[in-house]
RNA sequence: CGGAACGUAGCGCAGCCUGGUAGCGCACCACAAUGGGGUUGUGGGGGUCGGAGGUUCGAAUCCUCUCGUUCCGACCA
């Protein structure tokens, strides 16, 4: 390409709206340009980049044995009505309406769409395995849009379902799938985890998250020292402390603590540390028939953090996790947020593994203004119902049983899930299997977050002078960059025989061909623009017989013989 | 959805407090010089100051409403 005639769209200040790194330089190498919040327009260099991504992903899936397949990203309201979805989804399915007044969205995501195509055309267990992808774009109306495309509303998404006559088919393309992903992200050059996951809204059994990992990501990823274990802290389990329960050693007392509501106040004022102070959380539990929602409380350590997807999955509270509203704790519980604690509650108490272990604790008297110091499990309230409530932390043991618990921020670029019949059932896509029975087909669901993988691995290949692309990933491989062009007819001539010569050769090459282009204009742009090779060449070392080769990444110069230099960059590349 | 900030030329910003003919840097165009790492000079083009209403002789500036964008917290590839 040469760049007289190619888009080079390069800032040289940051927007003021670009917060993350990757965002910054995929504004500022010319990638990509906003239109609106979160709806990103892709520029020639960036679609070079993604297009990329999307081949590795193509070849891998194919590799696999999976089908391309393309799917409307409009679709019927209908379909999300059978599948219950279309009440659940929430305000991030932006939903449309079309002239003959019917229901639309927008799809964030595809089972419906599959499901409804499959269900029509695969009607024996003969025909299964199968599995499907596609690349297209999906759209989610996110709440707060962020960090570039890293959290975009219009994305473009590699999903791919399969299909199954049992579970042991499912878990072996779900297995096949794991090794696929892999084999993607190394291709593509990420520092990535597979890590255990929840399932989220999909529902379902068996998930993993691919994860980059990078401080700018959003996700807490839980590691073992002692093994490969990673799962997201939102799954993590924290096991119950090891080892007995102090005795007590303390009378319980009502001590007064006016104005000390948060943990920080209460500890500071009583003279213990956090973990000696439980916390009393209420929420909204599960309703019974008729009734409205009653208020659960949940214990736990001072110092440990509530993980709400624990605490939703459990039977009597309700999903969504929602806190109770203030004035329903003053009215049904007598005191305000800042004063609760177990003891002689009326509701149902659910307490944390860790909290069970503490004795001699500080906990809110239920009486504004008054906390309890010295209280014990057993002596001064009964243990009820026990369960994992809490975020693991840096130190836990893992629960893997080796090792304890390393904590990396990660950015999530792929998802696999193990379906089960969910869709299938509700939806009535069903098989006749070996004996002529009908039965649900199983599924799994497989996505990578295309446009998501470019800024992650901007994340990880990026130094001060811009983007630092790995081979695989590069818009161009080589920037062929000349000095006094119009000038020198013997640079100009090395110039174009190189780029016929490479280009023939299958390399991609940005020739800077402008003619007034300067030197220093043209290698600050190819660095920030993330060129892995560059060759300088000019008339001083064409002279005698070489010209320069820069490396982006450790910016190290040679000089290379001209006769050598198309093997050289052959090895390069 | 709660909290905060910001909208002035393509980008980065000043001007606003204290109302009086809209500015700077980068980028862009022309000419010239320069030419081995974001060069320099001269000259130019481009903005109904997000929008609507109000106050005023007069509003980028003060007031009200509105739209947009971003940031911090609960959701997801």
């Amino acid at each position: 390409m040469r760049a007289s005639r190619f888009l080079i769209a390069t800032l040289k200040e940051t927007p003021s709206d670009a917060v993350a790194i990757s965002h910054q330089l995929m504004l500022r190498a010319g990638l990509i340009r906003q239109l609106a919040s979160g709806l990103y327009t892709w520029l020639p260099l960036g679609l070079r980049v993604l297009r990329k991504v999307e081949k590795i992903i193509r070849e891998e899936m194919d590799a696999a044995g999976a089908q391309e397949v393309l799917m409307p990203v409009v679709q019927p309201a209908e379909l999300w009505e059978e599948s219950g979805r279309w009440e659940q989804y929430g305000p991030e399915l932006l939903r449309v309406t079309d002239r003959h007044n019917n229901g639309f969205c927008l799809g964030p995501t595809h089972e419906e769409v599959i499901t409804d195509l499959i269900r029509g055309e695969i009607k024996s267990y003969k025909q299964l395995p199968a599995n499907f992808y596609q690349v297209q774009t999906k759209f989610r109306d996110e709440v707060r849009p962020r960090f570039g495309v890293m959290r975009s509303r219009e994305f473009i998404m590699k999903d791919a379902y399969s299909f199954h006559s049992s579970q042991d088919s499912l878990q072996e393309t779900y297995d096949g799938m794991h090794q696929a992903y892999c084999n993607i992200f190394d291709r593509i050059g990420l520092d990535y985890r597979p890590v255990l996951a929840d399932t989220g809204s999909i529902g379902g059994d068996g998930s993993h998250e691919f994860h980059v990992l990078a401080s700018s990501g959003e996700d807490d990823i839980a590691f073992s020292t002692g093994s490969d274990y990673a799962a997201n802290v939102e799954l993590a389990e924290a096991l119950t402390p090891t080892g007995e329960r102090p005795a007590p050693s303390e009378e319980k007392q009502e001590v007064a603590t006016p104005d000390q509501h948060s943990i920080d106040e209460v500890s500071a004022a009583l003279n213990l540390q956090a973990d000696q102070v439980l916390k009393t959380l209420i929420v909204l539990g599960e309703a019974k028939e008729g009734e409205t929602q009653p208020l659960v409380a949940l214990v736990l350590r001072g110092d440990h953090e509530l993980n709400d997807i624990k605490a939703e999955k459990l039977p009597n509270i309700a999903e969504p996790l929602t806190f109770a509203p203030e004035d329903r704790i003053k009215e049904e519980l007598g005191c305000g947020i800042g004063s609760l604690g177990p003891i002689g509650l009326n509701i149902d108490v659910v307490i944390d593994r860790a909290a069970t272990m503490v004795a001699d604790f500080a906990c809110g008297a239920n009486k504004d203004g008054f906390h309890l110091t010295g209280v014990n499990w057993g002596r001064d309230l009964a243990l009820s119902t026990v369960a994992d409530l809490r975020n693991v932390v840096i130190g836990d043991p893992s629960p893997c049983g080796a090792g304890t618990i390393e904590i990396k921020r990660g950015i999530e670029v792929g998802h696999i899930f193990q379906l089960g019949t969910k869709y299938s059932e509700a939806m009535s896509a069903t098989i006749l299997d070996e004996n002529g029975k009908s039965k649900p087909m199983t599924m799994g669901c497989y996505g990578i977050g295309v446009t998501r993988v470019v800024a992650a691995s901007i994340e990880q290949n990026y130094d001060d002078n811009g983007i630092m692309w790995p081979a695989s990933l590069a818009p161009f491989q080589v920037a062929l960059v000349p000095i006094n062009l119009h000038k020198s007819e013997a640079v100009k001539a090395k110039c174009e025989e190189l780029y016929e010569q490479l280009t023939a050769a299958g390399i991609d090459v940005l020739f800077m061909d402008e003619v007034k282009a300067r030197i220093g204009v043209m290698l600050a742009n190819s660095e920030l623009m993330g060129i892995p090779h560059n060759i300088i060449v000019g008339d001083r070392g064409l002279d005698s017989g070489s010209v320069e080769y820069k490396n982006r990444r450790d910016g190290e110069k040679q000089d290379i013989a001209v006769d050598g230099l198309f093997e050289f960059i052959q090895s390069q590349v």
